[in-house]
DNA sequence: AGGCATATTCTAAATTATTGAACATCTTGC
DNA sequence: GCAAGATGTTCAATAATTTAGAATATGCCT
């Protein structure tokens, strides 16, 4: 049992406030031994002297200015507490964790992020990116609450519920100046062989790491993001597949091109997934905010790849950057 | 006044942890009805449910996992605290904050470090590095409550005591490259005005910056660490003065040459320093612990200028890469 | 259904916190 | 130096709280 209390924590910060036992038992409405009494049981449970009570006044020990500022936070730490789980009897988890799928830029989740922010949900959002096996890993492994943008079958035997997002069209880019820009159409398999691929990291650690879109026996360069594969084939320093609307503001501009090849990688269903049956009865309100939200997701844009609309190149510019600067910030997944 | 009590914080950890409210009282050496109760309590101070009773077994609500697993944390947070205020009655300070003065390098330190990790204290120590008044303005600013190598006097009317550490000699250092190697010494501070200077920078917050060894209007390159100003010179990109025991193994090497200059910086004087009067009484042992280890320190060895000892090149070599490394890591001060 | 375990309710008892007055000590102003 | 005003303590009485124990109701298990 705690030698500590926290009525006894908070008694000592009005007494180190007001300056006196006194005028702290005359704040809390309290005759004067109470206070008194009160401290002194502190000091008998705790074995430590809090004031020193010499002097005229009673003045803190260094032991008390210590229990003082440590005693402080946590207090704070007790109030935030008591507000987190009068919201979690409402319903709402104290936090989600997202994890984004590397497939998804940070910047498609802006838009809803904007829209939670809106809504004014007390849930504290912690948002994470996965790639490839990695995204259900999380789901799995409860690094996370909320996969978005996850492909692939889930898991089996793993409790899982999932509900479809939007698909998601990859095509074959390679640099204009690649080798492999110069073959005829479709490219076989012997012919990609034969050049690097560039793959995202699986960021799995407890389901076995996948690949996607490789072949067997091609060398390859692992990144750990899609915005290093996509800047890597841009510079023509290897090949793959990449998502349709990703590429599609380069090939229109001319720094990619995409290529047939004989086996397409098919269409990704990207899916959105959570832990089913949540012990005690019902899911977070503020997962279910995000089912909701998301059932009517539409896929990323691709940017510049519109019409052109009115406005200055210095705009289309800082559209694009903006969107690198924006990926890059959805990082790696917090440990 | 907190709603939340540490005793019931602790009573839903064992109902939960035992798995029914009698087998709790049982561990609790109290009568079940004890148990309801102050369970109930809790529930009507945080008018919250915590336990579902409809069916046969009290189950934890939501909320009330929520409660656990916060209230958890919180337990092991006011436990910490137990543990510190009951050192802090014997002395030791919960933390002790190190400056460390960019004159020295990390590695100076390791050796006393070591002698602290033998001595057992419970004192947490945090040792951040500090350049030029930075390292008063640490102790001033309250970021530190011990530094270590200032140099020059402390800022007056700040309660600041101080003790001698030892003196370190400059010399001023190039790269036998650059254009200054070929002028006849002394070198006068109008030849080198006209050279590009190397300076650490100045890492105050409060106090006004400060430089040394600079001439006025003299083109300067600010650097972060000695460090870097070191690798700087000895690139030729510019000129300045090192300490005498960093700078020396390059000048036996050849890769740095000492030149005379008509004003040379004169040796410095460094101290330890920290905030006198601590309110309250005697100032904590880990600060006098420090005080009295420093009193016997001597000044970092120029480690590869001392005659070779029995040892491979190779040996030699990694107690070289090995100062490099640690001094590095020393870093930045934390905010 | 019967045995067992669980949680609650209720009252009396035990423990703990609070009061108010008397007292000692210290500061302050004169 | 001394009285007035604060401060903190002590102590016995009182109030509030926690606890125990028995009685009761409910659900699980076989």
């Amino acid at each position: 049992m705690p030698a500590l209390s926290l009525d006894a924590l908070e008694l000592i910060q009005i007494v180190a406030r007001e300056g006196s036992f006194t005028r702290a038992a005359a704040r809390l409405g309290k005759a004067p031994s109470a206070v008194t009494y009160a401290v002194r049981k502190l000091e008998e449970d705790l074995d430590v002297l809090v004031f020193d009570r010499r002097g005229y006044r009673a003045q803190l020990t260094p032991a008390g200015r210590v229990l003082l500022d440590e005693g402080r936070l946590l207090l704070e730490d007790a109030a935030r507490i008591e507000a987190v789980v009068r919201q979690a009897e409402r319903g709402w988890e104290p936090t989600l964790r997202i994890a984004l799928d590397a497939t998804l830029p940070f910047d498609w989740l802006v838009e809803h992020l904007g829209a939670w922010d809106a809504a004014g949900c007390p849930t504290q959002l912690r948002i994470g990116s996965e790639a490839l096996g990695g995204t259900w890993d999380a789901l799995v492994d409860d690094r996370a609450d909320l996969v978005i943008g996850a492909a692939g079958d889930p898991p089996s035997a793993h409790a899982i519920s999932i509900q479809p997002l939007f698909e998601v069209e990859f095509v074959f880019a390679i640099a204009p100046h690649h080798p492999l820009a110069q073959a005829r159409e479709p490219l076989s398999s012997a012919e990609r062989l034969a050049h690097r691929a560039i793959a995202v990291a699986d960021s799995s650690r407890r389901l076995p790491a996948q690949s996607s879109g490789l072949l067997l026996g091609q060398p390859t360069l692992v990144v750990p993001t899609m915005e290093a594969k996509l800047e890597l084939q841009r510079r023509g320093l290897g090949v793959g597949y990449l998502p349709r609307w990703l590429a599609a503001p380069l090939i229109a501009r001319g720094e990619l091109i995409a290529r047939e090849v004989d086996e397409a990688k098919p269409t990704a269903h990207l899916l959105v997934g959570w832990r089913s049956a949540r012990r005690g009865g019902q899911p977070g309100r503020a997962l279910a905010w995000w089912r909701e939200r998301l059932r009517g997701a539409r896929p990323p844009a691709s940017l510049d790849s519109a019409s052109p609309v009115v406005g200055s190149i210095k705009a289309a510019r800082s559209r694009r950057s903006g969107h690198g600067a924006s990926a890059r910030r959805s990082g790696r997944p917090a440990r």
